[in-house]
DNA sequence: CGTTGTGTTGAT
DNA sequence: TCAACACAACGG
């Protein structure tokens, strides 16, 4: 069959997404059609950063340089401008424009909390709606301990290991289904598989940190239009001790080989493992204080 | 499956 | 920078 790894082909474009508006409006029969189009509309909000959802919820997002930072989905159209409030600030500094509050002095505790966590953390604590708790854990131990980067972003050593991409999985990647799903997105660049023709899909080699051998099934499922590691999966989950939220890690090697890696890393207490540019930056110094690093001990059985 | 949040366009 | 719109990709 013709179920073969495409040999790292380099055209893999992106979605062709037209995108077309509707087709054109005749002379005369245009009322019917505007209607139409006015019903089907959705609400727009009355604050900045907030658009609506097609299930009458509201989404936060704000703007830097020339990209879109998604910051959630909310029921309230309130509570979405809040979190863009938040983002606003950190974003943007304690003056920034928000939909709110005009700003505090600037020097209180929650402005403070904003500027020990970077842009992604806060990011992260918004889109899972637990900011607010985080904040007040945070003036509760008015010591203002931080976990910081935690060494998360792998500063590390790819000496014949390129990385590929990092996955923090699901409940369902973990749960009894024997599954773990791989972003589209990452499976079509780096794990191409012959879609079509019932393809039963194929086998990968992965080589842990600990240098054994794991053999995945990897295929597509027409179903959810999802690219999967099915069989051998749960034996991994198992032996690792994953748990939701727990990052899966990609490599492959840089030589000819392509030898596949695969690692986890615990799940990330505050950021996410986006690796975005606002992701990238740290936050602004001032918490040089503490400078300690707090790793979550959770029981593993590990081999 | 229902929902998210990304792709995209066009305004400001 | 921003929101409107459409809908592919996602999680369960």
């Amino acid at each position: 069959m013709e179920c073969s790894f495409i040999n790292e082909s380099s055209s893999n474009s992106i979605s062709p997404s037209p995108a077309n508006r509707l087709p054109e409006k005749r002379p005369f029969a245009g009322a019917l059609e505007r209607m139409e189009v006015e019903s089907r509309k959705l609400p727009s909000s009355q604050y900045k950063g907030v658009v609506p959802q097609p299930n009458g919820r509201w989404g936060a997002q704000i703007y830097e340089k020339h990209h879109r930072v998604w910051l959630g989905t909310f029921n309230e159209e309130s509570d979405a401008a809040k979190v863009y409030d938040v983002a606003a600030r950190r974003f943007r500094g304690h003056d920034a424009i928000t939909n709110f509050k005009p700003t505090n002095s600037g020097n209180d505790l929650e402005t403070h909390f904003l500027n020990s966590h970077s842009k992604g953390e806060i990011v992260d604590m918004l889109r899972k709606h637990t900011y607010d708790d985080e904040l007040e854990q945070m003036k509760r131990n008015s010591g203002g301990r931080k976990r910081m980067s935690d060494g998360f972003s792998d500063s590390g050593r790819e000496k014949e290991r390129e990385q590929l991409f990092d996955k923090a999985v699901t409940p369902s990647d973990v749960g009894k289904l024997n599954r773990l799903v791989i972003p589209k997105q990452h499976a079509e660049r780096h794990f191409p598989l012959q879609i079509g023709s019932g393809c039963k899909g194929v086998l990968l080699n992965f080589e842990d940190a600990g240098g054994k051998l794991w053999r995945f099934r990897y295929s597509y499922w027409n179903s959810s239009q999802s690219y999967v590691l099915t069989r051998g999966w749960s034996r991994f989950v198992k032996e690792k001790g994953l748990k939701p939220g727990d990052v899966v890690s990609f490599q492959m090697s840089t030589t000819p080989e392509k030898q596949r890696y695969i690692d986890w890393k615990p799940r990330k207490i505050n950021s996410s493992n986006n690796s975005r540019a606002y992701m990238a930056e740290q936050p602004v110094q001032a918490v040089r204080l503490f400078g300690v690093n707090i790793f979550k001990a959770r029981g593993r059985s590990n081999a």
